[in-house]
DNA sequence: CTTGGAATGTCAACAACGCTGACGTAGTTT
DNA sequence: AAACTACGTCAGCGTTGTTGACATTCCAAG
C-alpha cells in the first residue's frame, strides 16, 4: 500500500467510491442469510433487529430499545406486539418503576435468535478467517470510526440493564 | 492482538456478535447524510443507489442494473420513471439495439449524484483517516469477502457499457 | 419471413416498515 | 393536585420491496 502519493491513495475519490460500493454489496451479503429464514417465518429485518438487541440485554426496557434502534415507538411497537403475540418475546411490567416493560426472549424467541445469529455469524467467520486478523482489526476500526458518534455507548457497552 | 487462543480471538462469538452490531450501526451511519439530502428532494435510498450506478457506469441498460441492484424490475422502473421524470437521467434508446435503453445522467442528475456522492465520501474519508491505511486496507478486505460471491463481478469492474 | 424469446414498460395489488399526529392510561415525581 | 414519563394504540401516509399478468418492440434463428 505504498504509492508515490504519500501513502495517501486511499483517500483518493475513487478509492472512496470503490469502498462505498464494497460497504452497499457487502451489506447485503450481511443481512442476506437471516433475510431468509426470517422470511419463512413471516418476519422482516426489523425483527431480528429487535431480538437481537433484547437478546443481547434481556430485560432491557422498550425506551432503551427506540434509543438504540432509532425508529418511532410506533414502528417498534408493531414489530414487538408480533413478537410478544408469537410467544418470541416475554415483556414484564417492572418492578422499581412500573410504567417501564422488562423484555426478555422465550425459549423459542431465543432459539430463532440463535438461528439467525448463527447464519450471520457463520458468514462474518468466513470472510474474518479468509481476511485474516490483522484485516479484522482494521476492518473493526474503521467500522467504530463511521458510526455515528452518539452510537458508540450502545455498541461499546454490551451489558444486561437489570 | 495476540492471545492464549493462539490468535483466533477474533472469531469467538462474542468478538463476532459485536463486529455484528458495529455493522449495523455503520451502515446507519454510511446512509445517514445521503438520506438527509435525499427526504429534502423527496426521494429515497433507491433513487440514490439508481443515480449511483448510472453514474458510474454512463449507457448502462435498464438490464444491467436490474442485476446489479437485484431488485425487481418494477421496483426499479418506479424509481427510474420518477428519476427521468424529473429530468436527473436521460433515458436513450439503444443504437445497436433498439430495445434496450441507455442510461445516462443529466447535469442535474450529476449535480445530485455529486452531492450525494460528496457527503457519504466526507464521512468515509473521515473514518478512512481516523483508521489509518493499514486499518482502511483490512476494512476493503473483509468488506470482499462478505458480498455474495456473484456480486464481486461488478464490484471489480467498474466500467463503461458503451 | 415467420416465429420464439429477450428487453422493456406498465397496471394492479399487497406487505414490511419507516413516518407524523393524536389520544389514553398507568404510574412517578414534584 | 399537577406535571411529567413510559408505554400502547388508532389512523393515515410514503418508500420500496414483492408477485402476477399483459403489451410492445425487436433481434435472431429456423
Amino acid at each position: 500500500m505504498q504509492d508515490r502519493d504519500g501513502d495517501l491513495l486511499f483517500l483518493t475519490d475513487a478509492q472512496l467510491r470503490r469502498a462505498i460500493e464494497a460497504m452497499f454489496f457487502a451489506y447485503r451479503g450481511f443481512t442476506a442469510d437471516p433475510d431468509r429464514i426470517l422470511a419463512e417465518r413471516g418476519y422482516g429485518r426489523a425483527h431480528h433487529r429487535a431480538l437481537h438487541f433484547v437478546g443481547r440485554s434481556p430485560g432491557t426496557t422498550v425506551s432503551n430499545l427506540l434509543a438504540i434502534l432509532g425508529v418511532t415507538k410506533q414502528s417498534l411497537n408493531r414489530v414487538l406486539r408480533t413478537l410478544v403475540a408469537d410467544g418470541l418475546v416475554d415483556s414484564r411490567v417492572g418492578t422499581r418503576d412500573r410504567r417501564e416493560r422488562h423484555l426478555h426472549l422465550t425459549e423459542a424467541g431465543a432459539a430463532l435468535e440463535g438461528a439467525l445469529s448463527d447464519a450471520q455469524r457463520a458468514r462474518m467467520r468466513a470472510a474474518f478467517r479468509a481476511a485474516g486478523p490483522q484485516a479484522v482489526s482494521g476492518f473493526r476500526t474503521v467500522l467504530e470510526h463511521m458510526m455515528d458518534p452518539e452510537m458508540r455507548p450502545f455498541h461499546d457497552a454490551p451489558r444486561d440493564e437489570r
